[in-house]
DNA sequence: CACGAGACCTGTTCGC
DNA sequence: TGCGAACAGGTCTCGT
């Protein structure tokens, strides 16, 4: 599903408009079409539409991977999960295939939750933090440093792929992103994080701020047939590129599963160091 | 605490 | 061509 770039993109869409499509502050909501009950987190779903309907847009934005809408009084979030999509489309547009969710808005304008694979979520909450509350750091805020992350590294022995998935851990990055970071500062998904130098722990911060950057300055990636726009999928290092050469030394990448989540890396330029906790 | 398996879902692609 | 298996950007829960 999206990452931290991927919903980075579709904030910043909905907020500033787009080609041909409007921003979303200031319009208020007139009504709302749940069209799979398990979409809703809560709510319930009868308190859901009369809740909503007459609240106001003031705002638009993301932490981590949820998709925030700052109201007149609650706050609407959105996590997209595995296919989740947002679309700005005209009132009275015929239903698509994998509709979930519609709000109608002023100005003749629909916003539609589109998700084939019914994994994504919507909550209604006066709270924020009821449902934010819990994540770890965003990884593009200047106010986490080197140090920080490697005292924290250095609090569990977990692998640091599977731990750069923890969104308690860390907000935001997901299967496609940490595999490019990983490669990029040279480290084995398989590696104890509380084994991690302090000069790699400023080169992972580096380079998971990288990657995340360059697939925000791309408007994220547009991968199977769940297209976003995007085109940061062209300039994957390791991703999905099993086989392939790494571009830094010509190796073949190598899949492995990591928590049930495949793995790209390259085995020359991610050697894996700690063999018998040595 | 840390890990693995299973669940939630639909769609596409791969192998025989 | 057909059909089942494997796989997919995520996260939760449960058992060990």
């Amino acid at each position: 599903m999206p990452e931290l770039p991927e919903v980075e993109t579709i904030a910043r869409m909905l907020r500033l408009g787009g080609r041909e499509q409007p921003a979303l502050v200031g319009r208020r909501i007139l009504g709302a079409n749940l069209l799979w009950e398990r979409t809703l987190a809560e709510p319930s779903s009868a308190e859901f539409v009369p809740r909503l309907t007459g609240q106001v847009i003031e705002d638009i934005g993301r932490r981590g991977k949820f998709l925030y809408f700052r109201l007149t009084r609650d706050w609407l979030l959105y996590h997209l999960r595995m296919s989740g999509d947002l679309l700005v489309r005209p009132a009275r547009t015929p239903r698509e295939t994998h509709d979930r969710l519609v709000l109608e808005l002023d100005d003749d304008i629909q916003l539609v939750f589109n998700d084939a694979r019914k994994f994504g979520r919507v909550w209604l909450v006066d709270e924020v933090d009821r449902v934010v509350g819990s994540l770890g750091p965003e990884p593009l805020d200047e106010g986490l440093t080197a140090e920080s992350l490697f005292s924290r590294l250095h609090a569990t022995h977990r692998q640091i792929k599977p731990l750069l998935l923890d969104q308690t851990f860390l907000a935001g990055l997901g299967n496609i992103y940490v595999d490019e970071a990983l490669n990029l500062a040279k480290l084995h998904p398989l590696t104890p994080a509380n084994r991690l130098t302090m000069e790699q722990a400023g080169r992972l911060l580096e380079s998971i701020r990288t990657v995340l950057r360059d697939g925000i300055a791309r408007n994220g990636a547009s991968i199977d047939w769940v297209y976003r726009g995007g085109d940061f999928q062209n300039y994957f290092r390791v991703y999905q590129r099993t086989g392939e050469p790494c571009p830094e030394c010509g190796t073949p990448i190598a899949r492995i599963v990591v928590g049930q989540r495949g793995t790209h890396f390259c085995p020359q330029c991610q050697p894996f160091l700690f063999l018998n906790g040595g």
